[in-house]
RNA sequence: CGGGGUAUGGCCCAGUCCGGUUAAGGCGCCUGCUUUGGGAGCAGGAGACCGCAAGUUCGAAUCUUGCUACCCCGACCA
């Protein structure tokens, strides 16, 4: 078995890309740009779905489905919106297909559709012609409404989750009476994606708002959380927007207040996508593979016995049901990888690779003494216990490793954040990898500037922090608070 | 869209310069036996219109021309 990884020291995307492709996560399917989830990739979006999904719907939200194709007329409607969007969507022109007369399938040209179709980049144009139907009064609002599902962003240049021609997201969209209560909202989900991150995914995040190159196409404000992998780059892992009446202007949706004045309603929209995946990725894992949080693991404990012959696999199998009868009764996912076509070797190489958390051997000595190994993925820590109690055991273990793994994080992400107020210090910081704080004079010109010279961009400009004087990293002028550059995914 | 590269069993690849008849090797796969506390060993076996199309030649994976696809580097980006 020849699963060897490249060491992330080697070169740290070729580990990204051999651990994806052997960590049965995805694959490049025979679409450039285009991947294939493979089940074991797919059951971790499952578990962050399913956590947001509740997340959601405490704060109010509901699902909802809009169509994959949106009215190419729809586009034009909101100018920034057009201008961000317009170079990466795929366009659908015909709705039928041939055979020539060398018996070729080909584009029928007779079946030309009157308006071409977009493929949703995203949904705010369809979302809000939709809204305006449903809105007519303050008694109508808020709108808060979800959507799971796939756009496609025709890319350039694409890698495994972090950036693929095709990906799967959520969608937030509502609809707002003030401009007070969307802000609320925007900065609210912006809050709910930080918990997810820092909670479930382990992964600290720095939370605030982006600066005008940065923002999204037809957004007043984007909010943000930005993370730091291990290779010192920056990954948006998820934003949030307040579009103020943008779009409700461009979709022309009015409500009518108490007072029966006709105004226009007020936007947010927010969105985390497959991409958390690869954060998840480049953020815990190692040279022996993925290691994944134990509350976004879909296997949290596996089981490998260790046998010869068929009775004291019987008899290491009865031992082990009780273990596995325990461990769900405390609602822990375990895997009895009872193969006998693999050496326990290979099994424990292989559930490292796949990152679960903590892995049971049990072998006869084991029956003997009343004992299991547990192996910790985290640590790689082994240790002998007795297996009374083991599910409360476990249970302690896996709050251990959860926490384990964020810290972790949070002290590489301290490790690596720099406050820098020298040009030349500046320069060389960026280019070693981290989060650099400094001073910046606000203007889009001057962001322009620095990141032609040093490819850093501002990932994120902090919110509830002190103001602090100073001056502009690159022109001196007056700065009054320090903004995050890195370079970035 | 610019610059560079690659295309050979499921995967990684040798062979291509200098054409020669069973296209080599490793991984994986199948069968059997022995193994099983950190990626097992031995034996046997299956699997390839050498990216596509023309051409040169007695003969093409190899030479020529055209095409296509993919990868890397840049501009663009969740």
């Amino acid at each position: 078995m020849a699963k060897q990884l490249t060491s992330r020291k080697e070169n740290y995307s070729q580990w990204y890309n051999d651990l994806v492709v052997k960590a049965d996560l995805a694959e490049n399917s025979a679409v450039r740009g285009s991947m294939v989830i493979k089940p074991y990739g797919y059951a971790i979006w499952e578990k962050m779905q399913s956590v947001l999904d509740t997340m959601f719907k405490e704060t109010g939200h509901q699902n909802a489905y809009f169509p994959l194709f949106i009215p190419k007329s729809f586009f034009s409607k909101e100018a920034s919106h057009v201008e961000g969007f317009a170079k990466e969507c795929a366009v659908v022109t015909h709705y039928r297909l041939k055979n020539d007369k060398d018996g070729n399938i080909v584009v029928d040209e007779d079946a030309k559709l009157e308006e071409e179709l977009i493929v949703r980049p995203t949904s705010e144009t369809i979302i809000w012609d939709t809204y305006r139907k449903w809105i007519q009064s303050y008694r109508d609002l808020p709108v808060l409404v979800n959507q799971w599902a796939n756009v496609v962003r025709w890319e350039m240049r694409t890698r495994l989750f972090l950036r693929t021609a095709e990906f799967l997201w959520q969608e937030g969209h509502t609809a707002h009476s003030t401009e007070a209560e969307a802000l609320e909202e925007a900065e609210k989900m912006v809050g709910v994606y930080a918990d997810f991150a820092e909670q479930f995914m382990g992964v600290p995040v720095l939370q605030g708002i982006k600066s005008p190159n940065e923002r999204f196409a037809g957004a007043i404000e984007t909010y943000c959380i930005e993370a730091l992998m291990q290779d010192g780059k920056a990954l948006q892992a998820g934003t949030s927007h307040f579009l103020g009446q943008n779009f409700a202007k461009a979709f022309d949706v009015k409500y009518v207040t108490r007072e029966n004045k006709q105004e226009y309603v007020w936007a947010t929209s927010w969105g985390v996508s497959t991409r958390l995946i690869g954060a998840l990725i480049m953020a815990h894992s190692d040279d022996n593979g993925l290691v994944l949080p134990p509350k976004i693991a879909p296997i949290q404990v596996v089981i490998v016995p260790i046998f010869k012959g068929k009775e004291q696999l019987e008899l290491i199998s009865e031992k082990v049901d009780g273990i596995v009868k325990e461990l769900k009764a405390r609602n822990i996912s375990v895997k009895f990888d009872d193969r006998d076509t693999h050496k326990p070797g290979f099994k424990f190489a292989e559930w490292e690779l796949k990152g679960v958390p903590v892995r049971l051997a049990i072998g006869p000595r084991d029956i003997e003494n009343g004992t299991v190994e547990v192996a910790r993925r985290d640590t790689l820590e082994k240790e002998s216990l007795q297996i009374t109690n083991i599910g409360e055991k476990i249970d302690n273990l896996l709050v251990q490793i959860q926490d384990n793994i964020f810290q972790k994080a949070l002290s590489y992400r301290e490790d690596n954040t720099y406050n820098v107020d020298t040009w030349d210090e500046f320069k060389s910081r960026v280019e070693k990898g981290g989060f650099v704080r400094a001073h910046w004079d606000g203007t889009s010109e001057t962001e322009k500037l620095i990141k032609d010279k040093t490819k850093a961009t501002i990932r994120v400009i902090p919110i509830d922090e002190p103001l602090e004087e100073g001056k502009c990293i690159f022109t001196g002028n007056s700065s009054k608070q320090r903004v995050v550059f890195a370079k970035s995914y």
